[in-house]
DNA sequence: ATGTTACTATAACGATCGGTATGTTATTTG
DNA sequence: CAAATAACATACCGATCGTTATAGTAACAT
């Protein structure tokens, strides 16, 4: 008994997880919430309980509605099929929405208010800085002929600040240092040598 | 002329260096800053500007203090040394302090107030979660002969998750879909494959 | 010694944060 | 038609945010 609601749970959820997703988990504010949801404050505690019950209930529908590339992967034949198509649906998930890029887990943590734009592009400035250089090494190694003539420097040095910023996450999440360095041989097992060397 | 300073830039520098590498920009308040530095609030803006203008500082700071290994690894002969250098040493960085793990830069954005912990949490460990779901297909897959005995399905799977958190972070810089999936490609070119796969 | 300068320390500023008390309106139950 | 229930909207709560005005103090120049 009792008044109805005036607004669809479900349909708030998707807004509310759009938001997190692009602001993180800090940088949405009930302001944003509210704007987004088109639903009063007091409703949404109503529904969603606080904002930490309400961003577990985003990651939730975050799970449900784009990561069900996950267990079709699992389902696949080969580690190689499986680890191939989960890259493919992340780089395109990653990169769909250009209202909101990137990861939601990620995003959760790295993402902020809109006022902290300038020292996000501060440090996003620094990594292309870092990785200009990189490249610019792996391309004269290319001249040297240190990296085949197949090789792309460009894609290198991007894959390996993809790695240094992988790691970064992890150590931050607590991972134990030799558990990072087996990660850091691997990527390094995929380097490209030069074919014979003697010139 | 007038009054002397009491306390020591570099040294009030070096603890708001470690405070925004801990807690990253949003997460490191005023209060976290006069008390790691035992400085003044109103000292602290006489000596480095506002908030924005001091995390450029501590910025500066860092890449003079802790990522000197980068032009090392420059310097050195082939391209394969440059990344193993970086890597080895990012590796060490980012593990070295117990009370700032991971990268200041990814810090910068990733870390925030104290009081934000249980999201962390709950992100490690959906994060975890979908770790340990991938590691154990690759264990099934070893089983199965797909990989070969010298794999270790928890590197593999390790190794997945730091490339899709690495791709994550660059979506979010705003890196381009192409760009992203030479990286995933890059990244299987090292998968292991079975040494014959005849039996 | 005196005035000027630049620091220190306290306390306050307005804005915004997450969260709620309060009164009103709509719906169901008796 | 009441009585009860639950969602609605407004307005407010205390706390914290980054920032700064103000008053006191130490070191210089004259």
């Amino acid at each position: 008994m009792g008044r109805h609601r005036e607004f669809d749970v479900d349909t708030a959820l998707d807004a509310v997880t759009c938001v997190f997703w692009r602001k993180g988990y800090e940088g949405a504010s009930y302001s944003d919430l509210t704007e987004a949801t088109g639903v009063e404050r007091p409703a949404l505690y109503s529904a969603f309980g606080n904002k930490e019950a309400m961003f577990g209930k985003a990651l939730a529908r975050y799970y449900d509605r784009y990561l069900d590339y996950i267990p079709e992967a699992l389902a696949l034949a080969t580690s190689r099929d499986v680890a191939a198509h989960i890259l493919k649906h992340a780089v395109d998930l990653n990169t769909r929405f250009t209202e909101h890029r990137g990861c939601f887990l990620i995003n959760g943590m790295l993402a902020g208010p809109d006022t902290a734009e300038p020292i996000r592009q501060m440090l996003i400035d620094a990594r292309a800085d870092g990785e200009r250089q990189i490249r610019e090494r792996f391309e004269r190694a290319k001249a040297e002929g240190d990296l085949p003539e197949s090789a792309d420097p460009a894609t290198l040095a991007m894959f390996l600040m993809t790695v240094l910023h992988g790691i970064a996450v992890q150590a931050k999440a607590g991972f134990a240092r030799e558990a990072l360095a087996a990660v850091a041989a691997q990527a390094l097992l995929s380097w490209p040598t030069a074919p014979t060397r003697t010139s």
